[in-house]
DNA sequence: CGTTAGTTTGAGGCAGATCAACTTTGGTGG
DNA sequence: CCACCAAAGTTGATCTGCCTCAAACTAACG
């Protein structure tokens, strides 16, 4: 959910401004916060990509999120007042702004017309968290590969996003990503370029999600 | 996430009175509202039990979130501004007083200090679901079972949760979760007694789900 | 006490994981 | 610019956890 999308001008730029000073540059493979730490600041991303990654006891690693130009993350955390759940992990190479929010009320007394649209946005996220969850048990995996692929190439078309991500998106091991992939091809609905993937065929791509004839 | 638990007892009553007329019973098996509708309102629970239930194409059920005693519910939709994406379940008999909150805006004009609780009850939601997700992709069936039982009994003990609604609950077929729950009570953990079950041994439960030995 | 919804148990199948070996890609530094 | 190498991708073989289907049983409720 791109602030831009629901937040006025105005608002914006007061956000942006207000902690300029804190603006800092990110290199892909490095982490702005880890599972387990405290929460202390809300994040704008200025420009670049950024993961929420959730690893579990067996090592197994879930891309919970995913976060572009002008989207905010660390606001769950802060306010649910909850330790961080997951690490936010740098795709590539990202310009951040850290906001000058420390706790929820640091957001009441500062800018309570703020809390509305960190609202939505959590609103929306569970959303789409739960919908992810009942695919998961409700969907076969070719599914849930194309819509990851949809997803994630529709809003960040310029990342070569890995089968691995695609695999941690949508809970599937990487190799079967590439069968998936090597499959679609032959039916022309995508295109492997080096280790980028095309969408040829967008609407029929979808379709393919909906029917899944595996 | 119990209102109870976050709301000061002033904020409650005004909330609880805000609507009284508004107050109504429903039976187990009834919806309240369902999916695709439009929200017009938030239902707080004064007393029942009221699952969010998701039906994806292929006919499979979801119980995406439970809402117990001073629980709200319908408060996602309302706020992001979207169709219910999930329909609410009545489980057993249940008193639900209708908030007079029709809007987000209306919650900003009547009551803005009621904003950052919602806000953080969408933030543990979120967590919750993104908890879960992660989980179906990296702990076994079993893990999962018990997890779901654990948490369902733990808050609401009295209500006879079937086999279904645990593997709705935690994505596993209701065959599964007899073959698990048999097992358990081989090894003493459980007690079935008629269709309810007993929980015998809480932390030996626990770290069975951590360690998982099937 | 009959009926219906929920539970149990077994047999069998398969989607997708796992394991292993090999190839390709693309970035880096000589 | 080329050679090198680590990271990413591919492909095949095998395995297995869980689902599916089927059939009998049992609890609970009116």
């Amino acid at each position: 959910m791109s602030l831009r999308d629901i937040v006025d001008e105005k608002l914006y730029k007061k956000l942006a401004s207000c902690s300029l000073a804190q603006q800092r540059t990110y290199e892909a493979g490095e982490f702005i916060y880890r599972e387990g730490e405290k929460p202390e600041n809300i994040f704008l991303i200025v420009d670049g990509l950024v993961g929420l990654v959730n690893m579990s006891m067996g090592g197994q690693e879930t891309l919970l999120r995913v976060f572009g130009n002008d989207y905010i993350f660390g606001h769950r955390s802060l306010i649910a007042q909850e330790n961080y759940h997951a690490s936010a992990l740098v795709l590539r190479k990202t310009n951040v702004i850290t906001l000058c929010f420390h706790s929820p009320q640091d957001i009441i007394d500062n800018m309570p017309e703020f809390f509305p649209y960190i609202s939505m946005i959590l609103a929306k996220e569970l959303k789409y968290a739960e919908q992810r969850f009942s695919d998961l048990t409700s969907k076969k995996v070719t599914s849930r590969i194309i819509e990851s692929l949809l997803f994630l190439k529709s809003r960040y078309p310029d990342y070569k996003w890995t089968r691995r991500e695609i695999g941690e998106f949508c809970g599937a091991q990487t190799e079967t990503v590439t069968r998936a992939l090597t499959k679609l091809e032959k039916e022309g609905l995508i295109e492997k370029k080096g280790r980028d993937i095309l969408i040829v065929d967008e609407q029929a791509l979808f379709c393919r999600a909906e029917n899944c004839i595996d």
